[in-house]
RNA sequence: GGGCGAUUAGCUCAGUUGGUUAGAGCACUACCUUGACAUGGUAGGGGUCGUUGGUUCGAGUCCAAUAUCGCCCA
């Protein structure tokens, strides 16, 4: 046992411990080995990425239940990898190209994904390496990553069966673009921000009347692909209007008047304008009535050559201009502010632009219906069940996915057209003829997949699928997955649809879904709004351990995080607490040998009995908890325990054995102190890796298994063992009644200012003879917590005069303070206590003169509340005494 | 507009099927550098559990309204 430096130094141990694992192969899993499958595949996270405390959290989550299961004995492999983020990365490689001068049409297709690549071999790399700054211990030798060949791979296959499945489909549908990233988004990827926007109420006339009509808009400048105006059929007030044509403003075109259900008569002035181009429901209402479809705008968001006059305008530039327009011509009836929710791309926050466009879709109704029944007969369960029920919701109502992307950085969609013979198919290899006309005219589709098409597979994928091999039969279905809500639609879904549909089975039992972590005013943490923590720098500042172990203390199950800097504070001083303790043990440990804990359970002192109950309470509320996912009441029942059980009460009852010469009792409270600390250190390990790991070290635990990581979980002792081990629940009650009376005698001490050294003089008289007894026995530890010089233990005990005193289960102990006590304060005192048990004592009579109560709730209610009534009349007359005797 | 969540101490939050005098951490007050630890110790102050009704012998907990805030979906 090499002695522990004074100040724990977590930098060094850090680094130093995650190398070691590293080399040691201690994260690795081989499905060879058999055993019991345990299985986390992590959520990829962007290759662009940076850690953010999102990741902090989701990783120290999944990080805790990996520990734990390999700890356990379980085959435990966490899969790491990340997602290749098509938009995203390409915009990065943009940007730097743009700092260059360059587009990516400077460089080809060709070239620029060549550029990516390079890209993502000398960037791709951060948030791997912060991931193991904080602990991680993923099977880095399966990190796999969506872009690479055996994904890809993966990604061919599912197009092509879903596509020769007819479930993949292309069409001119309206869908999301983002005219920045000039591509198609998918309904998750344009994220509804509300804004406060406008309703423009515009004026268009009646063909062949003076009349005028006035739509309502909150995008004047579609006007410009007007192909129709609609009214409700039902609606009275337009019941003439419907046949009737329009003149179009600005650019006078002809438009007819229809009727259609969709429209709401409530809404603005109960007459629509139709552009079937530029939004979902007008398409559908043009599809219905066969309108013209008019697209007005080009891939960046400009008008085109169908807005006339408006030609090369930016859409906000043309909306500001068209309306100063009709506002000269007198065509605006009025505007009024509006509040509602516009479609921002997610990956540059660019309102998005609903547009008609030709697509690749996935139909998904059908892939649905196994996953909704998944969810539905338990087979895969959330955490906290509630979010179940957003998952169904999605799911009944899911439409169709568009999965193609106008971008070059992803995986080309492997379909082929034949410009012969117009064959269209889709292969996974790069076919040189048409297989029909077999024509060398052919040419692939030019898009490449949403990068979400290859996250959905992530669960069997990154095993080898479509290929069968052992580890995907071994470890598949993983066991949890630990994610955000946020990406229950994009990727949750998705990926038990997948599932259901190549592998025929869930992807995971369980959906644990953590809370959003924001700051401490509420908001979501982001780089634009500048409040995000940046976890490398919790990191540098108060450790990995301390992070992990903060943020799961104050995460309660699926509520969001609040985060603000101080809150690092409970793990660092947590882990120093334990540092000292360990320190002091060592210090008292020389010629101890810590391989050897076998203490004899029939010299158990009370305080020995005691630690050990609370131990296994605190191990089998940590287990508890865990089982339940509530990772805020697993940490506090290790932080509790380790503080206020262990540090608080029993290294300070063993201080003067320590410090005495009994050496036999010495080396049993040395083994009662070492195998307590140890349990509870693996018990810890999962939360806090490196502190723990260094002293398991450091204190010499390691010779049976070198590794902590390796050394086993820490299981609930039945009653019988903790029976074998002679520990007495009534003993253990003694016990916590003990520290409650010192706690009482102590709060004398303080009324009276009793410097730390003075030494004390107590009386106790005790309730009864076996507490008697007990303290009698007990009376070395009394001594010492209480800072006492003597202590008599007398059940016949009247104090001659004046003496301050306070009453606890165990008995009633008094203070000598000659010529000091202030009896006016002390009766003060005295009766401002008696006072509450007073109060307490009618609500209790009251409860149990209600016939109601004593009929109805259950025995043991009664039982209790008939006990305390006992107790508190007691306490009562106690109190009536003293106060007497000082009045006296 | 639909759905979900939150409202408990100055702050951030626990409080598991209703049952001791509602807890923790931080902050605060007093005392203490004592032989592990001032990133600490001991003791203490602080809450009519958003509001209003209801169910019940009993409500922070269940139900219904309502207010405020937040999130998701349209």
């Amino acid at each position: 046992m090499a002695e522990l430096p004074k100040h724990y130094d977590p930098k060094s141990i850090e680094d130093k411990w995650y190398r070691k694992w590293m080399e040691e192969g201690r994260f690795h899993g081989e499905s060879s080995d058999g055993g019991d499958p345990y299985c986390i595949v992590i959520p990829p996270p962007n290759v662009t990425g940076i850690l953010h405390m999102g990741h902090a959290l989701n990783n120290s989550i999944q990080d805790v239940l990996t520990r734990v299961a390999r700890m356990q004995g379980k085959n435990t492999v966490w899969v790491p990898g990340t997602d290749h983020a098509g938009i995203a990365t390409q915009n990065v490689v943009e940007r730097q190209l743009k700092k260059e001068g360059l587009t990516r049409d400077d460089l080809g297709r060709e070239k620029f994904v060549e550029r990516v690549w390079d890209w993502k071999k000398t960037y791709g790399d951060t948030i791997v390496n912060q991931l193991k700054k904080l602990g991680s211990s993923c099977d880095w030798e399966r990190e796999r990553f969506t872009m690479d060949e055996g994904l890809s791979e993966s990604v061919l296959e599912m197009f092509c069966r879903l596509y020769d499945k007819g479930l993949i489909y292309r069409g001119n549908y309206i869908i999301n673009w983002c005219p920045r990233c000039q591509t198609a988004l998918s309904d998750e990827e344009s994220e509804h921000i509300d804004v406060e926007g406008a309703l423009y109420h515009l004026r268009y006339a009646v063909k062949g009347s003076k009349q005028k009509i006035v739509v309502a808009t909150t995008r004047p400048e579609t006007m410009l692909g007007d192909t129709a105006v609609a009214v409700n059929p039902r609606d009275e007030r337009y019941k003439d209007l419907i046949g009737k044509t329009i003149i179009l403003p600005l650019l006078n075109r002809e438009i007819p008047v229809i009727a259609d259900d969709y429209v709401d008569p409530e809404f603005g002035t109960g007459l629509v304008k139709v552009t079937p181009a530029h939004d979902p429901n007008d398409f559908e209402m043009g599809q219905r009535h066969n309108l013209p479809q008019i697209n007005v705008m080009t891939d960046s968001g400009i008008m085109n050559e169908e807005a006339g006059p408006y030609q090369g305008m930016d859409r906000f530039e043309c909306r500001k201009q068209l309306m100063e327009d009709l506002k000269t011509g007198g065509l605006v009836e009025k505007v009024d502010k509006h509040h509602h929710a516009v479609g921002h791309c997610y990956r540059c926050d660019t309102v998005v632009e609903p547009r008609l466009s030709p697509q690749w879709f996935v139909k998904m109704k059908p892939l649905a219906r196994p996953a909704i029944e998944a969810v539905q007969d338990g087979r895969i369960k959330f955490v906290p069940e509630r979010w179940s029920k957003t998952y169904m919701e999605w799911m009944e109502n899911i439409r169709d996915w568009c999965i193609s992307r106008q971008i070059w950085w992803g995986h080309r969609i492997p379909v082929f057209y034949c410009d012969a013979c117009d064959h269209e198919w889709a292969a996974k290899g790069t076919p040189e003829k048409c297989p029909k006309c077999e024509s060398g005219n052919i040419r692939q589709d030019e898009d490449v997949l949403d990068t979400w098409f290859s996250s959905w597979l992530w669960p069997f994928s990154v095993f080898g699928w479509p290929e069968k091999s052992e580890d995907l039969k071994f470890y598949y279905p993983s066991k949890t997955l630990v994610t955000a809500s946020e990406i229950i639609f994009f990727w949750v879904a998705r990926m038990v649809m997948s599932g259901m549909e190549v592998m025929g089975d869930i992807p995971f039992d369980t959906v644990y879904i953590h809370g959003t972590v924001r700051d401490d005013q509420g908001r979501k943490m982001s780089k634009s709004l500048g409040n995000s923590i940046d976890p490398l720098t919790v990191i540098e500042k108060y450790s990995a351990d301390a992070l992990r172990f903060s943020l799961l203390m104050i995460t309660a199950t699926g509520q969001d995080v609040y985060l603000s800097d101080d809150k690092f504070e409970i793990g660092r001083n947590f882990g120093t607490k334990i540092w000292n303790a360990a320190r002091f043990m060592q210090m008292h440990s020389e010629g101890f040998s810590v391989t050897n804990l076998a203490f004899d359970p029939e010299a158990l002192s009370p305080d020995d009995q005691h630690i050990l109950a609370k131990l296994n309470d605190a191990i089998s509320g940590c287990n508890e908890s865990l089982g339940r996912y509530r990772f805020n009441d697993a940490t506090l029942a290790i932080y509790d325990f380790m503080w206020h059980s262990y540090c608080d009460w029993y290294l300070e009852y063993a201080k003067p054995i320590l410090f005495g010469d009994d050496a036999e009792r010495k080396t049993q409270t040395l083994r009662v102190m070492h195998y307590t600390f140890s349990t509870a250190l693996r018990l810890l390990h999962p939360f806090m890796p490196f502190l723990t790991e260094e002293l398991w070290t450091g204190m010499g635990y390691n010779s049976k298994h070198e590794s902590i990581m390796v050394a086993p979980w820490p299981e609930k002792q039945s009653f019988e063992t903790m029976e074998g081990l002679n520990i007495d629940r009534s003993v253990v009650d003694y016990v916590d009644a003990k520290h409650d009376l010192i706690r009482v005698g102590r709060t004398i001490r303080a009324d009276y200012n009793l410097a730390n050294k003075q030494k004390a003089v107590f009386y106790i008289r005790p309730t009864n003879d076996t507490y008697l007894e007990q303290m009698a026995a007990d009376k070395d530890s009394l001594l010492s917590l209480l800072k006492a010089e003597s202590i008599d233990v007398d059940t016949g005990f009247t104090p001659d005069g004046a003496m301050p005193s306070g009453i606890s289960k165990l008995g009633t102990i008094y203070m000598s303070i000659e010529g000091l006590v202030d009896v006016d304060a002390e009766i003060n005192k005295l009766a401002g206590e008696l006072d509450q048990v007073v109060k307490h004592l009618e609500n209790v009579r009251k409860k149990l003169a209600n016939e109601n109560f004593t009929s109805r709730a259950p025995a043991e209610v009664v039982a209790q509340q008939e006990k305390q009534q006992e107790d508190l009349i007691d306490k009562a007359e106690k109190l009536k005494k003293m106060i007497d005797m000082l009045n006296g």
